[in-house]
DNA sequence: CGTCAGTATTGGTACGGCCATTAGAAAGCT
DNA sequence: AGCTTTCTAATGGCCGTACCAATACTGACG
Protein backbone atom coordinates (compact mmCIF):
# COMPACT_ATOMS: atom_id res chain seq x y z
CA UNK A 1 0.00 0.00 0.00
CA UNK A 2 1.33 3.49 -0.23
CA UNK A 3 1.28 4.22 3.22
CA UNK A 4 3.71 1.17 3.93
CA UNK A 5 5.95 2.50 1.38
CA UNK A 6 5.47 6.46 2.52
CA UNK A 7 6.44 5.32 5.80
CA UNK A 8 9.83 4.25 5.50
CA UNK A 9 10.15 7.24 2.67
CA UNK A 10 10.24 10.17 4.78
CA UNK A 11 11.62 11.00 7.66
CA UNK A 12 10.11 14.25 10.15
CA UNK A 13 10.86 17.16 9.87
CA UNK A 14 12.76 19.35 12.10
CA UNK A 15 15.54 21.84 10.66
CA UNK A 16 15.10 25.67 10.38
CA UNK A 17 12.47 25.65 7.74
CA UNK A 18 10.51 22.56 7.80
CA UNK A 19 8.22 23.51 4.99
CA UNK A 20 11.89 23.43 2.79
CA UNK A 21 12.89 20.33 4.03
CA UNK A 22 9.67 18.58 3.69
CA UNK A 23 9.56 19.74 -0.28
CA UNK A 24 12.99 18.62 -1.13
CA UNK A 25 12.53 14.91 0.42
CA UNK A 26 9.20 14.91 -1.38
CA UNK A 27 11.24 16.37 -4.63
CA UNK A 28 13.75 13.60 -3.80
CA UNK A 29 11.05 10.92 -3.59
CA UNK A 30 9.91 12.19 -6.98
CA UNK A 31 13.04 12.82 -8.59
CA UNK A 32 14.30 9.46 -7.78
CA UNK A 33 11.56 7.81 -9.35
CA UNK A 34 9.85 6.60 -6.10
CA UNK A 35 7.25 7.68 -6.69
CA UNK A 36 6.11 7.11 -10.45
CA UNK A 37 4.87 9.88 -12.66
CA UNK A 38 1.37 10.27 -12.27
CA UNK A 39 0.96 8.89 -8.76
CA UNK A 40 -0.76 10.41 -6.00
CA UNK A 41 1.22 11.49 -3.08
CA UNK A 42 -0.17 10.54 0.46
CA UNK A 43 -2.75 13.21 1.72
CA UNK A 44 -2.17 15.89 3.69
CA UNK A 45 -3.49 14.93 6.85
CA UNK A 46 -1.52 12.00 5.86
CA UNK A 47 1.89 13.63 4.91
CA UNK A 48 0.95 15.72 8.13
CA UNK A 49 1.56 12.55 10.05
CA UNK A 50 4.24 11.01 8.17
CA UNK A 51 6.41 14.42 8.62
CA UNK A 52 5.41 14.69 12.59
CA UNK A 53 4.29 18.45 11.16
CA UNK A 54 1.61 20.56 10.71
CA UNK A 55 -0.61 20.90 7.95
CA UNK A 56 0.59 24.38 7.11
CA UNK A 57 4.04 23.54 6.68
CA UNK A 58 2.88 20.66 4.61
CA UNK A 59 0.76 22.98 2.09
CA UNK A 60 3.54 25.12 1.83
CA UNK A 61 5.59 22.73 0.93
CA UNK A 62 3.06 22.01 -1.76
CA UNK A 63 3.13 25.05 -2.79
CA UNK A 64 6.82 25.52 -3.81
CA UNK A 65 6.73 22.07 -5.73
CA UNK A 66 3.30 23.12 -7.30
CA UNK A 67 4.97 26.29 -8.32
CA UNK A 68 8.16 24.27 -9.50
CA UNK A 69 5.80 22.31 -11.97
CA UNK A 70 6.99 19.22 -10.03
CA UNK A 71 2.96 18.73 -9.13
CA UNK A 72 -0.79 18.85 -9.69
CA UNK A 73 -3.39 19.44 -7.07
CA UNK A 74 -6.81 18.40 -7.46
CA UNK A 75 -9.37 18.68 -5.03
CA UNK A 76 -12.31 16.40 -3.92
CA UNK A 77 -12.81 13.16 -2.18
CA UNK A 78 -9.57 10.79 -4.25
CA UNK A 79 -7.90 14.08 -5.00
CA UNK A 80 -4.52 15.14 -3.56
CA UNK A 81 -1.08 16.20 -5.03
CA UNK A 82 0.07 14.13 -8.15
CA UNK A 83 3.34 14.05 -9.93
CA UNK A 84 3.47 15.73 -13.24
CA UNK A 85 5.27 15.27 -15.94
CA UNK A 86 7.66 18.68 -16.46
CA UNK A 87 6.21 21.26 -19.01
CA UNK A 88 8.31 23.48 -20.88
CA UNK A 89 6.31 26.45 -19.88
CA UNK A 90 7.19 25.45 -16.04
CA UNK A 91 11.13 25.41 -17.01
CA UNK A 92 10.84 28.14 -19.25
CA UNK A 93 9.02 31.36 -17.32
CA UNK A 94 11.32 31.65 -14.73
CA UNK A 95 14.42 32.10 -17.19
CA UNK A 96 12.00 34.06 -19.43
CA UNK A 97 11.20 36.31 -15.88
CA UNK A 98 15.12 36.64 -15.30
CA UNK A 99 15.80 37.45 -18.43
CA UNK A 100 13.38 40.61 -18.25
CA UNK A 101 14.10 41.58 -15.06
CA UNK A 102 17.87 41.78 -16.18
CA UNK A 103 16.64 43.89 -18.92
CA UNK A 104 19.07 42.15 -21.62
CA UNK A 105 19.18 44.33 -24.20
CA UNK A 106 17.18 42.67 -28.02
CA UNK A 107 20.27 42.93 -29.65
CA UNK A 108 21.26 40.15 -27.36
CA UNK A 109 18.45 37.84 -27.53
CA UNK A 110 18.40 38.53 -31.21
CA UNK A 111 22.48 37.86 -31.71
CA UNK A 112 21.14 34.25 -29.87
CA UNK A 113 18.41 33.59 -31.81
CA UNK A 114 20.03 34.20 -34.48
CA UNK A 115 23.23 31.87 -33.95
CA UNK A 116 20.76 29.09 -32.68
CA UNK A 117 18.60 29.58 -35.66
CA UNK A 118 21.43 29.09 -37.75
CA UNK A 119 22.86 25.38 -35.93
CA UNK A 120 19.30 24.11 -36.29
CA UNK A 121 18.95 25.33 -40.21
CA UNK A 122 22.23 23.50 -41.02
CA UNK A 123 21.36 20.11 -38.34
CA UNK A 124 17.79 20.09 -40.02
CA UNK A 125 19.31 19.98 -43.75
CA UNK A 126 21.21 16.80 -42.78
CA UNK A 127 18.63 15.38 -40.17
CA UNK A 128 15.25 16.80 -41.15
CA UNK A 129 12.89 13.68 -43.00
CA UNK A 130 11.82 15.29 -46.55
CA UNK A 131 8.20 15.09 -45.09
CA UNK A 132 8.92 17.24 -42.80
CA UNK A 133 10.65 19.78 -45.01
CA UNK A 134 7.92 19.61 -47.36
CA UNK A 135 5.42 20.40 -44.39
CA UNK A 136 7.36 23.38 -43.41
CA UNK A 137 7.34 24.39 -46.54
CA UNK A 138 3.35 24.43 -46.81
CA UNK A 139 3.02 25.83 -43.67
CA UNK A 140 5.27 28.93 -45.05
CA UNK A 141 3.00 28.94 -47.95
CA UNK A 142 -0.32 29.01 -45.75
CA UNK A 143 1.64 31.81 -43.71
CA UNK A 144 2.08 33.81 -46.54
CA UNK A 145 -1.70 33.65 -47.46
CA UNK A 146 -2.09 34.99 -44.02
CA UNK A 147 -0.01 38.01 -44.18
CA UNK A 148 -1.21 38.87 -47.47
CA UNK A 149 -4.78 39.14 -46.09
CA UNK A 150 -6.00 42.75 -45.80
CA UNK A 151 -6.34 42.77 -42.16
CA UNK A 152 -3.83 39.71 -40.62
CA UNK A 153 -5.47 38.17 -37.15
CA UNK A 154 -2.32 39.11 -35.01
CA UNK A 155 -3.27 36.28 -32.52
CA UNK A 156 -3.19 33.67 -35.59
CA UNK A 157 -0.44 34.96 -37.24
CA UNK A 158 1.41 34.31 -33.71
CA UNK A 159 -0.27 30.93 -33.86
CA UNK A 160 1.22 30.06 -37.21
CA UNK A 161 4.69 31.69 -36.51
CA UNK A 162 4.82 29.51 -32.93
CA UNK A 163 3.65 26.17 -35.26
CA UNK A 164 6.66 27.11 -38.21
CA UNK A 165 9.36 27.72 -35.80
CA UNK A 166 8.14 24.55 -33.86
CA UNK A 167 8.32 22.19 -37.03
CA UNK A 168 11.59 23.65 -38.22
CA UNK A 169 13.44 23.05 -34.35
CA UNK A 170 11.56 19.62 -34.18
CA UNK A 171 14.07 18.58 -37.55
CA UNK A 172 17.00 18.61 -35.40
CA UNK A 173 16.37 15.90 -33.54
CA UNK A 174 17.44 17.10 -30.54
CA UNK A 175 14.48 18.43 -27.66
CA UNK A 176 17.21 20.66 -25.95
CA UNK A 177 17.42 22.35 -28.94
CA UNK A 178 13.82 23.30 -29.04
CA UNK A 179 13.27 23.79 -25.32
CA UNK A 180 16.04 26.43 -25.60
CA UNK A 181 14.11 27.66 -28.48
CA UNK A 182 10.85 27.98 -26.25
CA UNK A 183 12.23 29.62 -23.51
CA UNK A 184 13.24 32.47 -25.81
CA UNK A 185 10.18 32.40 -27.38
CA UNK A 186 7.82 32.46 -24.14
CA UNK A 187 9.60 35.54 -23.01
CA UNK A 188 10.35 37.71 -26.22
CA UNK A 189 7.32 36.06 -28.51
CA UNK A 190 6.17 40.14 -28.40
CA UNK A 191 9.56 40.73 -30.48
CA UNK A 192 8.66 38.75 -33.48
CA UNK A 193 5.28 40.29 -33.16
CA UNK A 194 6.47 43.83 -33.82
CA UNK A 195 7.91 42.47 -37.46
CA UNK A 196 4.57 41.57 -38.28
CA UNK A 197 2.71 44.75 -37.40
CA UNK A 198 4.42 47.10 -40.31
CA UNK A 199 3.44 46.41 -43.28
CA UNK A 200 7.18 47.05 -44.66
CA UNK A 201 8.83 43.84 -42.82
CA UNK A 202 5.53 41.75 -43.07
CA UNK A 203 5.64 40.77 -46.72
CA UNK A 204 9.23 40.50 -46.77
CA UNK A 205 9.25 38.66 -43.86
CA UNK A 206 6.97 36.28 -44.87
CA UNK A 207 8.54 35.57 -48.22
CA UNK A 208 11.92 35.21 -46.79
CA UNK A 209 10.49 32.26 -44.44
CA UNK A 210 9.42 30.62 -47.78
CA UNK A 211 12.23 31.51 -49.36
CA UNK A 212 14.01 29.64 -45.93
CA UNK A 213 12.12 26.44 -46.48
CA UNK A 214 12.69 26.19 -50.06
CA UNK A 215 16.74 26.17 -49.56
CA UNK A 216 16.14 23.70 -46.88
CA UNK A 217 14.31 21.13 -48.99
CA UNK A 218 17.53 21.93 -51.64
CA UNK A 219 19.91 21.32 -49.05
CA UNK A 220 21.30 24.66 -50.16
CA UNK A 221 23.25 25.09 -46.61
CA UNK A 222 25.04 28.50 -47.15
CA UNK A 223 21.67 30.02 -48.94
CA UNK A 224 19.61 29.02 -45.83
CA UNK A 225 21.88 30.87 -43.31
CA UNK A 226 21.83 34.10 -45.74
CA UNK A 227 18.04 33.56 -45.69
CA UNK A 228 18.10 33.53 -41.62
CA UNK A 229 20.50 36.54 -41.47
CA UNK A 230 18.24 38.31 -43.49
CA UNK A 231 15.28 37.47 -41.35
CA UNK A 232 17.21 39.10 -38.31
CA UNK A 233 18.59 42.24 -40.53
CA UNK A 234 14.85 42.88 -40.64
CA UNK A 235 13.63 42.39 -37.06
CA UNK A 236 16.84 44.57 -36.15
CA UNK A 237 15.97 47.20 -38.67
CA UNK A 238 12.28 47.30 -37.52
CA UNK A 239 13.13 47.41 -34.13
CA UNK A 240 15.59 49.90 -34.42
CA UNK A 241 12.65 52.00 -35.92
CA UNK A 242 10.27 51.34 -33.55
CA UNK A 243 12.92 52.91 -30.27
CA UNK B 1 3.63 55.47 4.41
CA UNK B 2 3.77 51.47 2.99
CA UNK B 3 0.42 51.24 4.06
CA UNK B 4 -0.53 54.25 2.36
CA UNK B 5 0.10 52.82 -1.29
CA UNK B 6 -0.14 49.07 -0.52
CA UNK B 7 -3.94 49.70 0.34
CA UNK B 8 -4.02 51.19 -3.21
CA UNK B 9 -2.26 48.47 -4.45
CA UNK B 10 -3.88 45.22 -3.59
CA UNK B 11 -7.41 44.36 -3.89
CA UNK B 12 -8.79 41.62 -1.70
CA UNK B 13 -9.13 38.14 -3.12
CA UNK B 14 -11.80 36.03 -3.37
CA UNK B 15 -11.52 33.66 -6.78
CA UNK B 16 -10.38 29.92 -6.85
CA UNK B 17 -7.11 29.23 -5.24
CA UNK B 18 -6.58 32.46 -3.07
CA UNK B 19 -3.15 32.20 -2.74
CA UNK B 20 -2.46 31.63 -6.61
CA UNK B 21 -4.30 35.43 -7.10
CA UNK B 22 -2.22 36.77 -3.81
CA UNK B 23 1.05 35.61 -5.43
CA UNK B 24 -0.24 37.10 -9.07
CA UNK B 25 -0.68 40.49 -7.58
CA UNK B 26 2.38 40.79 -5.92
CA UNK B 27 4.47 39.43 -8.56
CA UNK B 28 3.08 41.72 -11.24
CA UNK B 29 3.46 44.82 -7.72
CA UNK B 30 7.26 43.68 -8.34
CA UNK B 31 7.42 43.56 -11.89
CA UNK B 32 5.90 46.36 -12.60
CA UNK B 33 8.53 48.11 -10.44
CA UNK B 34 5.79 49.44 -7.93
CA UNK B 35 8.13 47.58 -5.27
CA UNK B 36 11.43 48.36 -5.61
CA UNK B 37 14.05 46.05 -5.47
CA UNK B 38 15.78 45.30 -2.00
CA UNK B 39 12.58 46.95 -0.72
CA UNK B 40 10.49 45.39 1.88
CA UNK B 41 6.85 44.26 1.87
CA UNK B 42 4.56 44.61 4.05
CA UNK B 43 3.83 42.31 7.16
CA UNK B 44 2.10 38.69 6.47
CA UNK B 45 -0.07 39.92 9.49
CA UNK B 46 -0.41 43.03 7.36
CA UNK B 47 -0.39 41.67 4.12
CA UNK B 48 -3.59 39.21 5.61
CA UNK B 49 -5.65 42.74 6.32
CA UNK B 50 -4.70 44.11 3.08
CA UNK B 51 -6.00 41.28 0.80
CA UNK B 52 -8.69 40.49 3.49
CA UNK B 53 -7.87 36.84 4.05
CA UNK B 54 -6.15 34.58 5.85
CA UNK B 55 -2.36 34.13 7.26
CA UNK B 56 -2.01 30.75 5.56
CA UNK B 57 -3.04 32.05 2.15
CA UNK B 58 -0.64 34.59 2.39
CA UNK B 59 2.42 33.01 3.50
CA UNK B 60 1.63 29.98 0.60
CA UNK B 61 1.35 32.84 -1.93
CA UNK B 62 5.25 34.29 -0.47
CA UNK B 63 6.44 30.64 -0.45
CA UNK B 64 5.39 30.24 -4.02
CA UNK B 65 7.19 33.47 -4.97
CA UNK B 66 10.38 32.63 -2.40
CA UNK B 67 10.04 29.32 -5.28
CA UNK B 68 10.68 31.66 -8.12
CA UNK B 69 13.34 33.59 -6.52
CA UNK B 70 11.42 36.93 -6.91
CA UNK B 71 11.82 37.40 -2.39
CA UNK B 72 13.78 36.34 0.14
CA UNK B 73 12.67 36.22 3.59
CA UNK B 74 14.00 37.28 6.51
CA UNK B 75 13.15 36.84 10.25
CA UNK B 76 12.97 38.56 13.18
CA UNK B 77 12.05 42.45 13.90
CA UNK B 78 12.30 44.51 11.01
CA UNK B 79 11.94 41.12 9.13
CA UNK B 80 9.94 40.29 6.23
CA UNK B 81 9.95 39.82 2.69
CA UNK B 82 12.37 41.41 0.51
CA UNK B 83 12.39 42.23 -3.12
CA UNK B 84 15.35 40.38 -4.56
CA UNK B 85 17.06 40.31 -7.96
CA UNK B 86 16.93 37.28 -9.76
CA UNK B 87 19.72 35.28 -9.71
CA UNK B 88 21.02 32.71 -12.68
CA UNK B 89 20.43 29.82 -10.41
CA UNK B 90 16.95 30.62 -10.04
CA UNK B 91 16.18 30.84 -12.95
CA UNK B 92 18.15 27.72 -14.27
CA UNK B 93 17.08 25.26 -11.86
CA UNK B 94 13.72 24.59 -13.30
CA UNK B 95 15.02 24.16 -16.98
CA UNK B 96 17.40 21.98 -15.66
CA UNK B 97 15.06 19.86 -13.69
CA UNK B 98 12.87 19.83 -16.48
CA UNK B 99 16.19 18.37 -18.94
CA UNK B 100 16.80 15.86 -16.16
CA UNK B 101 13.42 14.28 -15.91
CA UNK B 102 12.96 14.24 -19.76
CA UNK B 103 16.27 12.04 -20.06
CA UNK B 104 17.54 13.38 -22.63
CA UNK B 105 20.37 11.33 -23.83
CA UNK B 106 23.75 12.48 -23.25
CA UNK B 107 24.78 12.66 -26.80
CA UNK B 108 21.80 15.36 -27.27
CA UNK B 109 23.14 17.30 -24.67
CA UNK B 110 26.85 17.63 -26.19
CA UNK B 111 25.76 18.25 -29.69
CA UNK B 112 23.30 21.69 -28.34
CA UNK B 113 27.36 22.74 -25.82
CA UNK B 114 29.34 21.93 -28.91
CA UNK B 115 27.19 24.02 -31.32
CA UNK B 116 26.86 26.49 -28.58
CA UNK B 117 30.67 26.49 -27.72
CA UNK B 118 31.32 27.25 -31.41
CA UNK B 119 29.28 30.04 -31.27
CA UNK B 120 30.59 31.89 -28.45
CA UNK B 121 34.05 31.04 -29.62
CA UNK B 122 34.12 33.23 -32.32
CA UNK B 123 32.31 36.06 -30.15
CA UNK B 124 35.19 35.55 -28.00
CA UNK B 125 37.90 35.88 -30.45
CA UNK B 126 36.26 39.18 -31.96
CA UNK B 127 35.36 40.60 -28.77
CA UNK B 128 36.93 39.45 -25.43
CA UNK B 129 39.45 41.94 -24.60
CA UNK B 130 43.25 41.35 -24.10
CA UNK B 131 42.89 41.37 -21.30
CA UNK B 132 40.20 38.82 -20.67
CA UNK B 133 42.16 36.19 -23.64
CA UNK B 134 45.36 36.34 -21.11
CA UNK B 135 43.16 35.85 -18.07
CA UNK B 136 41.58 32.69 -19.91
CA UNK B 137 45.26 31.35 -20.66
CA UNK B 138 46.36 32.07 -16.99
CA UNK B 139 43.45 30.03 -16.28
CA UNK B 140 44.20 26.96 -18.71
CA UNK B 141 47.50 27.07 -17.42
CA UNK B 142 46.50 27.01 -13.45
CA UNK B 143 44.11 23.88 -14.71
CA UNK B 144 46.66 21.92 -16.83
CA UNK B 145 48.73 22.12 -13.27
CA UNK B 146 46.38 20.91 -11.31
CA UNK B 147 45.25 18.22 -13.51
CA UNK B 148 48.92 16.88 -13.72
CA UNK B 149 49.25 16.61 -9.99
CA UNK B 150 49.12 12.63 -8.73
CA UNK B 151 45.70 13.03 -7.01
CA UNK B 152 43.84 15.86 -8.45
CA UNK B 153 40.98 16.95 -6.25
CA UNK B 154 37.86 16.18 -7.88
CA UNK B 155 36.12 19.25 -6.61
CA UNK B 156 38.95 22.21 -7.17
CA UNK B 157 38.62 20.62 -11.00
CA UNK B 158 35.06 21.34 -11.17
CA UNK B 159 35.35 24.45 -9.70
CA UNK B 160 38.21 25.89 -12.45
CA UNK B 161 36.58 24.09 -14.78
CA UNK B 162 33.79 26.38 -13.72
CA UNK B 163 35.61 29.66 -13.74
CA UNK B 164 37.26 28.28 -16.95
CA UNK B 165 34.00 28.24 -18.71
CA UNK B 166 32.62 31.42 -17.32
CA UNK B 167 35.47 33.37 -17.93
CA UNK B 168 35.03 32.18 -22.13
CA UNK B 169 31.13 32.73 -22.32
CA UNK B 170 31.77 36.45 -20.41
CA UNK B 171 33.85 37.56 -23.34
CA UNK B 172 30.36 37.19 -25.55
CA UNK B 173 29.56 39.93 -23.56
CA UNK B 174 26.45 38.77 -24.13
CA UNK B 175 24.82 37.40 -20.59
CA UNK B 176 22.35 35.01 -22.65
CA UNK B 177 24.64 32.55 -23.31
CA UNK B 178 26.01 32.99 -20.08
CA UNK B 179 22.67 32.19 -18.60
CA UNK B 180 21.66 29.47 -21.21
CA UNK B 181 25.67 27.98 -20.65
CA UNK B 182 25.28 28.07 -16.67
CA UNK B 183 21.79 26.87 -17.13
CA UNK B 184 23.10 23.36 -19.16
CA UNK B 185 25.86 23.18 -16.80
CA UNK B 186 24.42 23.16 -13.29
CA UNK B 187 21.77 19.82 -14.66
CA UNK B 188 25.09 18.63 -16.13
CA UNK B 189 27.94 19.11 -14.62
CA UNK B 190 28.54 15.46 -13.81
CA UNK B 191 29.22 14.65 -17.61
CA UNK B 192 32.29 16.91 -17.54
CA UNK B 193 33.77 15.67 -14.51
CA UNK B 194 33.89 11.94 -16.19
CA UNK B 195 36.11 13.01 -18.54
CA UNK B 196 38.53 14.20 -15.82
CA UNK B 197 38.29 10.82 -14.12
CA UNK B 198 39.88 9.24 -16.76
CA UNK B 199 43.97 9.41 -16.46
CA UNK B 200 43.78 8.74 -20.40
CA UNK B 201 41.90 11.54 -21.11
CA UNK B 202 42.47 14.23 -18.65
CA UNK B 203 45.99 15.63 -19.68
CA UNK B 204 44.11 15.49 -23.32
CA UNK B 205 41.78 17.82 -22.50
CA UNK B 206 43.61 20.32 -20.37
CA UNK B 207 46.13 20.38 -22.90
CA UNK B 208 43.62 20.80 -25.13
CA UNK B 209 42.00 23.85 -22.95
CA UNK B 210 45.38 25.84 -23.21
CA UNK B 211 45.77 25.06 -26.57
CA UNK B 212 42.00 26.39 -27.34
CA UNK B 213 43.08 29.39 -25.22
CA UNK B 214 46.10 30.39 -27.59
CA UNK B 215 43.82 30.33 -30.55
CA UNK B 216 41.55 31.99 -29.12
CA UNK B 217 44.67 34.69 -28.27
CA UNK B 218 45.71 34.33 -32.16
CA UNK B 219 42.32 34.67 -33.44
CA UNK B 220 42.60 31.47 -35.51
CA UNK B 221 38.89 30.80 -35.36
CA UNK B 222 39.42 27.75 -37.64
CA UNK B 223 41.48 26.34 -35.25
CA UNK B 224 39.90 27.39 -32.45
CA UNK B 225 36.70 25.36 -33.59
CA UNK B 226 38.72 22.76 -34.19
CA UNK B 227 39.98 22.56 -30.56
CA UNK B 228 36.07 22.75 -29.31
CA UNK B 229 35.71 19.92 -31.84
CA UNK B 230 38.53 17.92 -30.59
CA UNK B 231 37.04 18.60 -26.86
CA UNK B 232 33.74 16.60 -27.23
CA UNK B 233 35.13 14.47 -29.18
CA UNK B 234 36.98 13.64 -26.40
CA UNK B 235 33.95 13.97 -24.15
CA UNK B 236 32.04 11.37 -26.96
CA UNK B 237 34.27 9.12 -26.52
CA UNK B 238 35.14 8.94 -22.62
CA UNK B 239 30.92 8.60 -22.05
CA UNK B 240 30.50 6.11 -24.94
CA UNK B 241 33.08 4.25 -22.85
CA UNK B 242 31.61 4.23 -19.31
CA UNK B 243 28.36 2.83 -20.81
C1' DC C 1 -31.30 -0.58 -15.14
C1' DG C 2 -30.85 4.10 -14.50
C1' DT C 3 -31.28 8.13 -11.45
C1' DC C 4 -30.56 10.64 -7.57
C1' DA C 5 -29.56 11.65 -2.81
C1' DG C 6 -26.28 10.55 0.74
C1' DT C 7 -21.64 10.13 2.48
C1' DA C 8 -16.82 10.00 3.15
C1' DT C 9 -12.52 11.94 1.63
C1' DT C 10 -9.74 15.73 0.49
C1' DG C 11 -8.09 20.30 -0.54
C1' DG C 12 -9.19 25.43 0.67
C1' DT C 13 -9.77 28.83 4.15
C1' DA C 14 -10.15 31.01 8.58
C1' DC C 15 -8.87 32.03 13.37
C1' DG C 16 -6.22 31.92 17.42
C1' DG C 17 -2.32 30.99 19.88
C1' DC C 18 2.59 30.23 21.08
C1' DC C 19 7.65 30.13 20.17
C1' DA C 20 12.30 31.70 18.16
C1' DT C 21 14.63 35.24 16.17
C1' DT C 22 15.97 39.71 15.51
C1' DA C 23 16.91 44.83 15.70
C1' DG C 24 16.51 48.66 18.16
C1' DA C 25 15.57 51.02 22.62
C1' DA C 26 16.43 51.48 27.32
C1' DA C 27 18.92 50.70 31.33
C1' DG C 28 23.07 49.86 33.73
C1' DC C 29 27.95 49.68 34.38
C1' DT C 30 32.64 51.46 34.01
C1' DA D 1 30.66 59.89 27.88
C1' DG D 2 30.96 55.37 26.04
C1' DC D 3 30.39 50.66 26.16
C1' DT D 4 27.81 46.55 27.54
C1' DT D 5 23.84 44.31 28.95
C1' DT D 6 18.99 43.72 29.25
C1' DC D 7 14.40 44.52 27.81
C1' DT D 8 10.89 45.04 24.42
C1' DA D 9 8.25 44.90 20.40
C1' DA D 10 7.79 43.30 15.73
C1' DT D 11 7.98 39.47 12.72
C1' DG D 12 8.30 34.97 10.64
C1' DG D 13 7.71 29.90 11.89
C1' DC D 14 4.84 26.51 13.62
C1' DC D 15 0.80 24.20 15.60
C1' DG D 16 -4.13 22.84 16.13
C1' DT D 17 -8.97 23.14 15.38
C1' DA D 18 -12.81 24.01 12.92
C1' DC D 19 -15.62 24.60 8.98
C1' DC D 20 -16.57 24.99 3.92
C1' DA D 21 -16.53 23.29 -1.01
C1' DA D 22 -15.64 20.10 -4.32
C1' DT D 23 -15.65 15.44 -5.76
C1' DA D 24 -16.05 10.35 -6.40
C1' DC D 25 -18.05 6.49 -4.70
C1' DT D 26 -22.20 4.05 -2.59
C1' DG D 27 -26.60 2.55 -2.13
C1' DA D 28 -31.37 3.28 -1.98
C1' DC D 29 -35.20 4.17 -4.80
C1' DG D 30 -38.05 4.54 -8.87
Amino acid sequence: MESTTSQSLFRPAQIGRASEDVAVQIEAAIMSGQVRMGERLPSERNLQVLFSTSRGVIREALRALKQKGLIEVRKGAHGGAFVKTLEVLNASEPLALFLKQQQVSYENIIEFRESMDRTIALLAISRGEEKDKHCLLEQTVAFEKLINEPAPNMETVAEMLGQLNLIFVKMTKNPVFEMIMRTIQIGFSSQDQTLYEHAVYRFEAALNWRETARQIIACEALKTLSCISYHYALLQHCLAEKK
